[in-house]
DNA sequence: CACCATGTTCCTTG
DNA sequence: CCAAGGAACATGGT
C-alpha cells in the first residue's frame, strides 16, 4: 500500500478519527515492529496518553501526544513497510490475522496490520532526520544539483529518500515515464532541463495520486466498520488502471503502442516504453 | 517448488 | 570515509 500518496491518505483518514481520543491500552502483538524501542516501553509509554495530531513525512506517519499526568507531549512514527494496513474498528470486530499493533480506544480499536512485519511503531524518531524534502519543497536547482553527485541509474537514485521523501518503487517509473526519462540514465547525466521536468514530473505523479487516491471509497475491511482498505484492488482495478507503466511489462504503451520493458535495477523491477523514454 | 511483491537496513566490496 | 550492490527481514500470491 505504502508510497507517499498512499500514507498521505491514511494520514487523512485516520487524524480526525484520532485527535482527542485517549488510548486505554496497547498491546504490541508482533515485537520486531516496535524496532529499536522495546514492545513493553511503547506500551507503558502510549497507555493513558492522548492523540494530538497526526501528520506524515515521507512515507512515515507522525503520531503526536499528550502524556496523560505531565502533559508533556512526544510522537511515536508508524511505517507500514511493504504490507503495513492503519484502521479504525469496532472492538467487538475480529483482528486480522497479522495484527502487529492494536490501540485501545474505547468502543474502538486503532489496529495496525501487517502481513510481512516490515514496518514499524515505535518511538525512535531518528528516521526522519535521514529524509530529503517533500517533492513539493525541492527547487529545481536543488534537485539537479543533488543529482550531479551521483552516478546511479536515475530511477534507482530516485528512490533514495535522502534525495526526495516518499518516492517508492511505483511512483519512480511513472514519473520517468511523464518525464520521458530514461529510467537507466545516470543521475548525473541529466541536463538541467530534464531535471527539472522529472521534479514536476515526480509532483505531478505523487498529487494526482493523491487526488484519485481521495475518490476511491474506502472499503470496508470486515462487517460494517470504518476499517482503511485503500489499497484494494477489486475488477474494476482502481489501483492499476491509472498506472501507466508499473507493472505493464508486453502491454502496449499508452502513447505509442511499443510494449512496456520490465528490467531490473538495484534488485527492483523497473518498467519504461523504450521508445518514449530514450 | 520457484519466483515475485508498494520498503528499509545492514553488511560487504571496491 | 563513501558509493554501490546485494542479502535479509516474513508472508502470501501466482
Amino acid at each position: 500500500m505504502p508510497e507517499m500518496p498512499e500514507v498521505e491518505i491514511l494520514a487523512r483518514h485516520l487524524r480526525p478519527l484520532l485527535r482527542g481520543k485517549t488510548i486505554r491500552g496497547v498491546r504490541v502483538c508482533r515485537e520486531r515492529v516496535t524496532r529499536p524501542t522495546p514492545p513493553r516501553e511503547l506500551e507503558r509509554r502510549l497507555t493513558g496518553a492522548r492523540f494530538k495530531n497526526l501528520s506524515r513525512r515521507g512515507k512515515y506517519l507522525l503520531f503526536e501526544f499528550q502524556s496523560k499526568r505531565s502533559r508533556e507531549t512526544f510522537s511515536a512514527l508508524g511505517h507500514l513497510g511493504m504490507a503495513g494496513r492503519m484502521f479504525v474498528a469496532l472492538k467487538k470486530e475480529k483482528l486480522p490475522r497479522h495484527t502487529a499493533v492494536v490501540f485501545d480506544l474505547g468502543g474502538r480499536n486503532l489496529v495496525y496490520e501487517d502481513l510481512r512485519y516490515f514496518g514499524r511503531m515505535t518511538l525512535d524518531l531518528s528516521p526522519i532526520d535521514a529524509l530529503g524534502p517533500e517533492a513539493s519543497e525541492l527547487s529545481p536547482t536543488g534537485f539537479f544539483r543533488a543529482l550531479k553527485r551521483s552516478g546511479q541509474a536515475i530511477k534507482v537514485k530516485l528512490l533514495d529518500q535522502s534525495l526526495i521523501a516518499g518516492v517508492g518503487n511505483i511512483y519512480a517509473s511513472e514519473a520517468l515515464f511523464r518525464a520521458r526519462i530514461s529510467p537507466k540514465l545516470a543521475a548525473n547525466r541529466l541536463t538541467k532541463e530534464q531535471a527539472a521536468r522529472l521534479l514536476a514530473a515526480t509532483r505531478e505523479v505523487l498529487n494526482e495520486a493523491i487526488k484519485f487516491g481521495s475518490t476511491v471509497p474506502l472499503k470496508t475491511m470486515s462487517g460494517k466498520s470504518d476499517a482503511l482498505f485503500y489499497y484494494h484492488n477489486d475488477g474494476e482495478g482502481y489501483y492499476e488502471k491509472r498506472l501507466r507503466v508499473y507493472d505493464r511489462a508486453g502491454k502496449p504503451c499508452l502513447k505509442c503502442g511499443t510494449q512496456i520493458r520490465q528490467i531490473v535495477q538495484g534488485a527492483r523491477s523497473t518498467y519504461y516504453c523504450p521508445k518514449c523514454q530514450r
